[in-house]
DNA sequence: GGCTAAGGACGGACCTTCACACCATTTCCT
DNA sequence: AGGAAATGGTGTGAAGGTCCGTCCTTAGCC
């Protein structure tokens, strides 16, 4: 009775990938730090204490710790008032990896998908006071135009922002993680001033149609936002295979 | 310069899990066994290669078989034309899991989320052939409205189509994996044809709006319909806490 | 009978993770 | 001055997961 194709079995068999704690906490606080959303100087919690709170072994903790530390995202000094630090400044972000940067295409079909139903999710939801920080940042990205990396750190944070009004803490997870991709992508490429202004008139235009409740229009909006910065990348790097 | 609030540290700060190979393994083909991806009487690829597209040791692989054994999922024969097969009849459907009762909220958040943002991918890439595929999907569930395992298979290969028309395999992932899910907590409710029959609606104008290339369309209807599913959800299942 | 392809079983090497105890450094308090 | 407290830094051994290689058992085919 079968009419339809039936689903790749590429889909079922693909390789398995099994992360390691340690991977994982190195990717999590990794990507919070290069994203902006631990600040340069922020002190992270004792490590007895965050080793209880991500429910891992200390010493796997310090692992991770470790390991962003000899990468120069993190700088811990002992004694009584010491601590482990987001270290400031951050050292240069490194090129996007060949792995990711063949995948580059399935970074923005999945960013796509995800923003597009946030947005529509947010417009749903989001309560006035989020929507004012959001164009809070809408205005604060308005005056970075001429510094790149202010710019995307007030960008990200309105991204995670629009998860934050759905409320639901497996998007705001996966939208970090996910603009933690794309910041891997396109932080090595030029972003002039022009295209940061017209990005950021989509945002204003968003904010606009989520404080009207109007889902469609928020995701036209984000669709054609999203898309933008799909065709920027199309035009610099190689097309998938 | 921060106007916006700071991004809730529990996101960063929240438990890792590292999942091993052998819980992927068993989620994963459990999943497409238990949604009727690999149909009953269907024979696995033999282990010494079944183990080489997963990426895993054959130990390992033979873990995860022998626990899918154990549930009734699957059956093995040895000798020369001996193999692993899908048994058939399956065993019945288990009641979900406590943890993900208590996350069922989330599940349908992220449900909207990637089945609008499919939505919309798909209504800009989908093919006249593949709309005849999925076409044919809403004919089938619509003559299986009394009979609502078999309509929920047509269903799921639905959607999982839709997720086809991406042609990205992160995304098929992710729809297979959210069907899973879904599949297990709308399982043992009771679904009045006349309810399928509403959904299968939606369904059709789906695919009419895909036809016309209209995103927009495509993301209020999807809306609706999984919006539909979660009403009834939340009126059956404890609200969250 | 022999070959072949499949599942089934075992053992050792390696790595990750964990729990626990203890050390070293700095600051605060008395 | 001296001790308490809070922090990062170090080490050890047990436990478990994963991998790899090897061999056994079963069943169909020539």
């Amino acid at each position: 009775m079968s009419v339809a194709p039936p689903v790749s079995d590429d889909a079922v068999f693909a390789p398995v990938r099994s992360q390691t704690a340690f991977e994982e906490t190195v990717e999590r606080l990794g990507t919070a730090i290069k994203l902006g959303l631990l600040a340069p100087g922020t002190r992270l919690p004792a490590e007895r204490e965050l080793c209880r709170k991500l429910g891992i072994a200390r010493s796997t903790l310090r692992q991770a710790l470790l390991a962003l530390g000899q990468t120069g995202h993190l700088q811990a000094t002992r004694g009584r008032r010491g601590g482990t630090f987001v270290a400031d400044p951050q050292p240069p972000t490194e090129l996007p990896s060949e792995e990711l940067l063949s995948q580059w295409h399935e970074v923005c079909d999945s960013r796509m998908a995800l923003e597009v139903g946030v947005a529509v999710l947010a417009a749903q939801r989001a309560d006035p006071q989020a929507l004012d920080s959001l164009a809070a940042l809408v205005g604060e990205m308005g005056t970075q135009l001429g510094d790149y990396p202010a710019y995307r750190r007030a960008d990200v944070r309105f991204h995670v922002g629009l998860a934050e009004c759905t409320g639901s803490a497996r998007l705001i997870a996966s939208m970090t993680a996910t603009q933690g991709e794309m910041t891997a992508l396109i932080s090595h490429i030029s972003h002039p001033a022009a295209v940061l202004d017209a990005a950021n008139e989509q945002h204003r235009r968003l904010v606009r149609a989520m404080r009207a409740h109007d889902g469609s229009r928020a995701a036209r909006i984000m669709s054609e936002h999203v898309e933008g910065t799909t065709h920027i990348l199309g035009g610099l790097l190689p097309s998938r295979g």
